[in-house]
DNA sequence: CAAGCTTGAGCAACCGATTGCTCACTGGAG
DNA sequence: CTCCAGTGAGCAATCGGTTGCTCAAGCTTG
């Protein structure tokens, strides 16, 4: 086996090159502490010269502090949580900080081994978007983290029961507001296309509420035949026969709002392929405003999920915790980021303007 | 200020409890050198009742092994990097190893200094999706790394006249499998699509070279007037005009190979608005696949990009020469992963078999 | 019973920095 | 000329582990 590391310089040869004690060169290069400016120049200079990297991780033993977060996903490969790093990242960047990024693959096994391995990193705040059929108590992990004076933001996807802090998206109120706006287009009769409800996905419980949230205040009675649950799960018929068969009876909906963009999407080809018009026959309105939702035809309206300030807020929570301690106010709390609004053609033909 | 860190377990205060000494403890828990089975037991058990988490900070400066990667993406949000990232994060986590994730935004200088934290954390491989305008020599920091003796692997992305590893895609091949795709079907006019060429896009530059090579292996005239060179930079036309008179003159071309599955999927909306059916009158294909490919209507035939595997193949090709150091044969090297071509109904129209 | 080998565990040095304290030297005041 | 404050720099301890070497105790063997 060849020699795996060619040792680089360190503070005692660039100590030793110049004459000068390890204690002066740190202090030099640190600028702390009182020392001749000549001194100090010549240190800095050599230490240029010899290109001389001081070991964060010897500096990170001695001072204590890891300049390092940990941001634990369930899929790194999805938009919305690569989306919900770029977030965390932008905010740790301009502190000077790092982040581990950890992936579970939806494994809860894995996501504990992560926090274990960050533990023992000894980051000193950890972001997580929890995942999976959660058990009672399988928060344990990261309430260890906390006990062990790691502080841990949730993000995204809701952990009930939880005494964690959070940063959620507000699904409830998006949804409201998003079928507010069919309603100030005059629809009334409005249907609701989710996925199979997993107890999990927090999130699409949330926008079902926001739904009956609005009808309820419109004062327009709930009927259970406008929702439409559909399962992906075995082969990929997305639902499309209870879709058609909803929208062929004499009494169907003139809007639909589906739980997702990519749903929406599909349903969108459907519905066209049935010779109805969007949004003339048939106003659909999708939610997280992924790319493709600009890209279909006609354009989709849809809520576009706050994914990038989600991760910004948890960032931001996390250094006011890490800097603050104990001291920090209303900790753990639960925060919820709004949803946008973005209209496009599949709700109103004639567009006011020309939204991206 | 609260105090910031709340005193974990050290491995001293293990050893004073247990009233052995700091060595005994080291080397019963990590299961090396010999000792009686019953001290080990007691200390293993004293480890888990006490919750002790070895510092992997001390561990890492003692053993001067980091068990770290550093991954540099341009902008982690896109779809296409966090693919990558998770082939990496892949191979790592196997390995035990864990990864600091950078993303540079896009900036040079952000790049580098990215580069000088990788290297002061002493990360011991670096793999990198490099990006942007670049001078001669805006490899130094690459260089650098390696002349430390931190592997470097280019990813995606080439780095013309660099002696650095790098583990790109296959483009100019799979622009021209893709090519041959189309002539396989009869298709003899066929219209290249490409954005604004910019001289770091490495990949839309092989693309097109694989669109000639297939054409003037089939003896097809080249012809100038079928490439298309669209800019999307100043106000998103997209080239809707330069398109539309193309296919509006008598000797239209019969088939579009587009530059990227967003920009094809734009371009078959407006196709189908001329009243052209696809792919009767005109067929259209794109590259990556990414999700909205198989979303739209008539899902598209395209060239699916293999992130995650370059990512994988990367962080593979990294450990290799992490472990054998010098001894690593053919280093550095150049290696190129395929594309794989799925048909959709873009391209034939009743689909042999259902492809995803 | 003495010599030799094996076993189990600790001492002390080291990894690469930081930091409190000490101390020699310098220069100005008395 | 002496005293003292201020300056500049180094010693040694520390952070939390690992590891080569030493050594005492226990066991086997002749």
């Amino acid at each position: 086996m060849a020699e795996k590391t060619k040792k680089s310089t360190t503070i005692h040869d660039l100590a030793e090159i110049l004459g000068v004690s390890a204690t002066t060169v740190s202090r030099a290069l640190s600028n702390r502490g009182r020392m001749k400016a000549q001194t100090r120049q010549r240190i800095v200079e050599a230490a240029r010269k010899y290109d001389y990297r001081p070991s964060l991780v010897a500096q990170t033993l001695a001072s204590q502090r890891t300049n390092m977060l940990g941001v634990v996903v369930p899929m790194i490969g999805d938009t919305i949580y690569s989306q919900l790093v770029r977030g965390v990242e932008q905010v740790a960047f301009e502190r000077g900080y790092n982040i581990t990024l950890c992936n579970t693959d939806m494994d809860i096994q894995r996501e504990k081994d992560y926090l274990d391995m960050l533990n023992r990193r000894r980051v000193e705040g950890i972001v997580v978007v929890p995942f999976g059929k959660r058990e009672l108590g399988d928060d344990a992990h990261f309430l260890e983290a906390e006990s062990r004076g790691i502080p841990v933001v949730i993000m995204e996807e809701e952990l009930p029961n939880t005494s964690l802090t959070q940063v959620l998206m507000a699904g409830r109120e998006g949804g409201k507001r998003l079928v507010n706006h069919l309603l100030e287009l005059g629809h009334c009769r409005i249907a609701f296309v989710r996925q199979m409800p997993e107890p999990w996905k927090t999130n699409s419980q949330k926008r079902l509420q926001g739904y009956q949230d609005a009808l309820g205040e419109a004062g327009i009675a709930f009927d259970p035949q406008l929702i439409l649950t559909v399962d992906n799960t075995n082969g990929g018929e997305f639902g499309v026969k209870e879709l058609t068969a909803c929208l062929q009876k004499p009494s169907r909906p003139t809007a639909i709002v589906v739980e997702h963009d990519f749903l929406a999407a599909q349903y969108m080809a459907m519905i066209l392929k049935m010779g109805l018009k969007i949004p003339e026959d048939v106003a659909i309105v999708g939610f997280d405003d992924v790319e493709i939702a600009s890209l279909v035809v006609p354009p989709l309206t849809t809520m576009r999920a706050p994914s990038g300030a989600v991760g910004h807020r948890a960032a931001e929570l996390l250094f006011e915790r890490i800097e603050k301690g104990d001291a920090m106010p209303n900790w753990p709390r639960q925060e919820s980021i709004p949803y946008k609004l973005v209209v496009r053609q599949s709700t109103i033909s004639v567009p006011a303007m020309n939204i991206k």
